[in-house]
DNA sequence: CTGTAAATGATAATCATTACCATTGTAAGG
DNA sequence: CCTTACAATGGTAATGATTATCATTTACAG
């Protein structure tokens, strides 16, 4: 398990090493940049900026594969809201803390991450994905959920 | 409400005149070309080539900008599976006979339209549909619902 | 400390999607 | 059935996010 400079544990050295990953200064940098603005949906470019400013030396092509390699390993989910280019978010699993889903606005683009699942929900997905690997032999790693809808504002804006 | 050359009732074309658009050869030979492969997911040069048999003078920009009006009055469904290029299929509200929701493998990128579980789900995604439109003020019109997971092939082929 | 393969960054290439603009076609009104 | 206004189209160029290349640097096993 890595440790911090001041001794702490650092919970992803384990799982990049378990998976055949280096540790490396840019992955530590874009890592915190995730867990600096874990309530954004972040582009690979607002990632390349963020981590720019403590360590300016990170190119946009580390950001790029560290991404994808981040996605892969399931730390880090890769979503699309139809604004031309991947937004990321640190992932979480169903029963975590700040496990959540999203409700799109088709007019102006706002995402609202919402976490008031009726109780229920979290159970009938469990349900369902059991069924599912079941069925179709998938081992289901995680799940991805939108409402399309339109917000208050643009409603009321006409 | 549109008749066709025999007489009968072509159901979009009241969607379309309802949001002030026009009647025509490409638009028509666009969602032909939907009806046609109804159980495929298709991209924006999918189409194109689909509607050039028939049609070889409808262009790609054409294309894409149909399809962006057919997503807009919800006619369309715009899908992302993370190949690079947007997917489309007609849409279906919950409910309807063909509605479907869809799993995917992360090696393969292989997709699986289930329709299996669907009762379930439509009756719980109703009520959260109804917590959260009155929650957030949102007029919900549609969900995204996908499983992600390692299909069977890949599993066996390690 | 060393050797080796992984990781990196600058740069160029790719390629899906959009912007432009001159031309054509739809359909409302006479 | 004609006219007319303007929506729609298609070819082409531009855009911009993501990838591929390749020479150089770095992590880390031994
Ligand atoms: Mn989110
Ligand atoms: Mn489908
Ligand atoms: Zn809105
Ligand atoms: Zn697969």
């Amino acid at each position: 398990m890595g440790r911090g400079h001041c001794g702490q544990d650092i919970w992803w050295h384990g799982k990049l090493r378990g998976c055949g990953y280096r540790i490396t200064a840019s992955r530590e940098a874009i890592l915190e940049a995730f867990m600096r603005s874990a309530d954004r949906h972040l582009s690979a470019e607002d990632i390349y900026i963020s981590v720019h400013n403590a360590n300016p030396g990170i190119g946009l092509t580390t950001v790029y594969r560290t991404l994808e390699i981040l996605v892969d390993m399931g730390m880090v989910f890769k979503l699309d809201f139809g604004d031309g280019r991947a937004r990321y978010e640190l992932a979480t699993a169903a029963g975590q803390a700040n496990h959540h889903h999203h409700l799109v606005c088709t007019r102006c683009k706002r995402i609202i991450d919402y976490t008031d699942f009726i109780d229920d929900e979290v159970e009938l997905l469990k349900r369902t994905e059991k069924g599912l690997s079941e069925k179709y032999k998938f081992d289901i790693t995680n799940h991805l959920i939108q409402f399309y809808g339109v917000c208050d504002t643009c409603k009321t804006a006409k």
